[in-house]
DNA sequence: GCAAATTAATGATTTATTCAAG
DNA sequence: CTTGAATAAATCATTAATTTGC
């Protein structure tokens, strides 16, 4: 029941994790969801003497409690953003399978053209002469996606195929618990 | 099934302006994060053709999309830096320093407890001291809040001035980076 | 009922990107 | 083009839940 010994802390010895108490975590959450995200560094310090009276806590017990739930709010968010690009079949056809998980990938291709980072690999070759035909209404857009056009970040190493319209959810190695079903499409 | 009433665009009827399906979010936000900022035009023309089932979009809409985006990013951006320099001004007095940005604490304070001049083999053992250790190794975090003086294992109980860790601000986009009023130091 | 075994959560580290000064 | 600073993604590691056999 409520009436659990939740100890704060690092259960007294020496060197065991944070653990934090329901109340510090309530407290953590309002402000999460009152738009902190990022706290700052007197922000945290703040935070921290605040919940102290509800146990044993330091700022970077604050500092990364920020940090991991808003990755994994961000994690949830981009699976549900993978799940409607399966749900509603938005890839490319010729390109499907281009951006599965590696770990699949490269088990069963031996494909050299991705290899490990490749989070961006938007390339495109881009002829100038493809018929814009939207940018009518625009006059200023037409010299800025003339010529300097897609000034990613790096490419690693990706030959000129076609478009790409997925940035990539890697997959940890043996992750096969929680993450996504590429090849079935299983929808619910 | 997420098929709510959100009538994308509004684009047909008369010369309002594009206003983006939630799918048409999510989507755009995903190719920028990633890693297209600045698609040619054909990547505006496919993505305009992806996004069109969700509702009535243009080439132009996908433009401004994007430059706006990366606009904003950029402001924002600006802000944090802004915000951080400022921060250093006005402290709290007593562990001020503590938890300066690196490169103003090794440049000119000899305290020997965080400087290790290498950056590559900082591999301190502490035991289960808790006092500082973490920031020794962890690079990252780096900067800021350290309460340093972990003697205490509750933190000191700070008066209750007028903190504000909620930002009632509302503003979401706004994450609310910048420090509020610091108490004695003056700012140069 | 209970503990060992297993699985799910989550705190803590490490690594890779990113933007913009120099 | 290089580098500094900061961050977010990926990963590791430990704790809490839970399952399971007795």
């Amino acid at each position: 029941m409520t009436s659990v010994p939740v100890k704060a802390t690092t259960t007294g010895g020496g060197g065991t994790r944070w653990c934090p108490t329901p109340e510090q975590v309530m407290l953590l959450e309002g402000m999460y969801r009152g738009g902190l995200k990022t706290p700052t560094a007197t922000q945290i310090q703040q935070i921290t003497a605040r919940l102290s009276i509800y146990g044993k806590i330091q700022g970077k017990n604050v500092f990364y409690w920020f940090q991991n739930h808003k990755a994994r709010d961000r994690q949830k968010i981009r699976k549900k953003l993978a799940a409607l690009y399966q749900q509603h079949r938005l890839y490319p056809p010729s390109l499907d399978h281009s951006f599965l998980p590696l770990h699949h990938q490269v088990a069963g291709i031996e494909d050299t053209t991705v290899c490990k980072p490749m989070v961006s690999n938007w390339k495109v070759d881009l002829p100038s002469d493809q018929t814009c035909n939207f940018m009518c209404d625009c006059p200023l857009m037409s010299m800025m996606m003339m010529d300097h056009h897609g000034t990613a970040p790096y490419y690693p190493r990706v030959p000129p195929k076609t478009l790409q319209l997925f940035p990539v959810t890697t997959t940890t190695k043996d992750d096969l618990k929680e993450d996504e079903q590429s090849t079935t499409t299983s929808k619910p």
